[in-house]
DNA sequence: GCCTCTAGCTAATCGCATTAGCCAGCGCCG
DNA sequence: CGGCGCTGGCTAATGCGATTAGCTAGAGGC
C-alpha cells in the first residue's frame, strides 16, 4: 500500500474543505482520517491535535481572505474598490463558510501567533480600500472599523442564515456598501 | 442533605452566568454541576444535554438582550433612540461575553423553535430604532439590516479583542453611531 | 402516618481525542 | 546492491467527558 504522503498543510486543507461541506462543529479527528484515506492517529503526526488544527484552518483562512479581497481591489480605488473589496469577502465567506466560522472562533495565543500576522494581512486589505477616501487620519481608524464591522456583521448573519426574506439580500449589500460609501465620501468632501 | 432545589429555568440561568465568566467553550457538564453543588448526571433531569443546555442559554441571550435595547430605547426617537440603544447593546455584550457567544453559535431547528421567537424579539427592537427616522419602506429593511450587521459586527470583533488599540475603542463606537446617523437622516430628508 | 412521584445519586457505557509503542517504506551512504 | 536511520502510518491502550440505567430517599398530598 502506497503511503498517502501528508504534510501539516495538506492535512489542514483537507481539514478546511471538509469543514466547508459538513460544518465547522462538526469535525472531528476520525471524520477528517477517514477523507484523508488514513487512521485517526496517523494526524497526529502532522498536527498536534483537534485545538491546533482548527487554529491551523483559522490562519489559512485569513491568508486566504486576504488574498480574495487584495485581488478584487486590484487597480480600483474609491468607491468601486469598496464595491469589489466587500463583493469579493462576502462571495469567499458565502463559498467557505466553515473555513469562515473557524476562523471568526479563533484567537490568538499572543502577539507572536501566525494568526496575528494573518488578521493583520486581512486589516491591511481594508485598509487599503478606506485610504482611497484620503480622511482625516483621526478618522481613518474609525472609518476603517466601522466597514470592518459592517462587513464582517453582514457576512455573519447571512451565513447564520439571520435574514428574513432570502431574496433582497444582495440589494441589502449592495444598499449598505452605497450607504457607506457615500458617507465616507461626504465627510472626505467635508470640513 | 436538602435538595437543591433545580428547575430547568435555574439551571439555565446558572450556565449563563458561567459561560460569563469561563467562556462558553469551556462550559462542560461537570463544571455546571459543581457550580450547582450537585452531580454531573442529575442536570440531565432537567436539561436533554449540552446541545440542549446551549440552545437554551441561546434563547435567554436573545431575551436579555431584547429586553436591554428595549429598555433603552424607551421614551427616545431618531438619533438618540439609535445611540441609547446601541450603546446598551455594546454593553450588555461586554458584560456577557459568554452568553453573547453561545447566542451567535445556535441555530434554530425550525420555524416553531423557540429562538425564532426570541431573535425575532431583538430584530424588532433594532426596527423600532430605525422606524424613527420615516425611511421609505423599501430602504427600511435595508437600514434595519446595515444597523443591524454594523452593530453585531462591531461587538463581535472587540468581544474577539479583535481591534488593536484599546483605547480608541469607546470613540470608534460613537463614531460609527453618528456615521450611521447621519447617513439616515440624509436618506429622509433625500429625495 | 402512609404513598407516590421525582430529583438526585452511584455505577455503567460510549464516543472520541489523545498517547504508547511497533513496523515498514524511502532515501542515503557505503 | 545492501545496510541504516528516519519518519509516517498502524494497532492497541488510556482517559476524559457526555450520556444512560437503575436505585433511593425526601417532599408533598391524602
Amino acid at each position: 500500500m502506497p503511503r498517502p504522503g501528508l504534510t501539516t498543510a495538506s492535512v489542514t486543507e483537507a481539514a478546511a474543505e471538509l469543514v466547508d461541506e459538513i460544518g465547522f462543529e462538526q469535525l472531528s479527528m476520525g471524520v477528517l482520517a477517514e477523507r484523508l484515506g488514513v487512521r485517526t492517529p496517523s494526524l497526529y503526526k502532522h498536527v498536534a491535535g483537534q485545538a491546533d488544527l482548527a487554529h491551523r484552518i483559522a490562519v489559512l483562512t485569513h491568508h486566504q481572505f486576504a488574498d480574495a479581497i487584495r485581488d478584487a481591489i486590484q487597480g480600483r480605488a474609491g468607491g468601486e474598490a469598496l464595491a469589489a473589496g466587500a463583493q469579493a469577502m462576502r462571495k469567499w465567506v458565502l463559498e467557505h463558510p466553515g473555513r469562515y466560522t473557524a476562523g471568526n472562533a479563533a484567537r490568538a495565543s499572543g502577539p507572536d501567533d501566525p494568526l496575528v500576522a494573518a488578521v493583520e494581512r486581512v486589516v491591511a486589505s481594508w485598509a487599503a480600500m478606506v485610504r482611497g477616501y484620503r480622511l482625516n487620519p483621526a478618522q481613518e481608524i474609525h472609518a476603517l472599523r466601522m466597514m470592518r464591522s459592517a462587513l464582517l456583521g453582514f457576512a455573519t448573519v447571512e451565513a447564520a442564515g439571520g435574514f428574513q426574506f432570502d431574496a433582497a439580500v444582495d440589494d441589502s449589500f449592495t444598499w449598505m456598501i452605497n450607504f457607506i460609501d457615500e458617507g465616507l465620501r461626504t465627510i472626505a468632501a467635508g470640513p
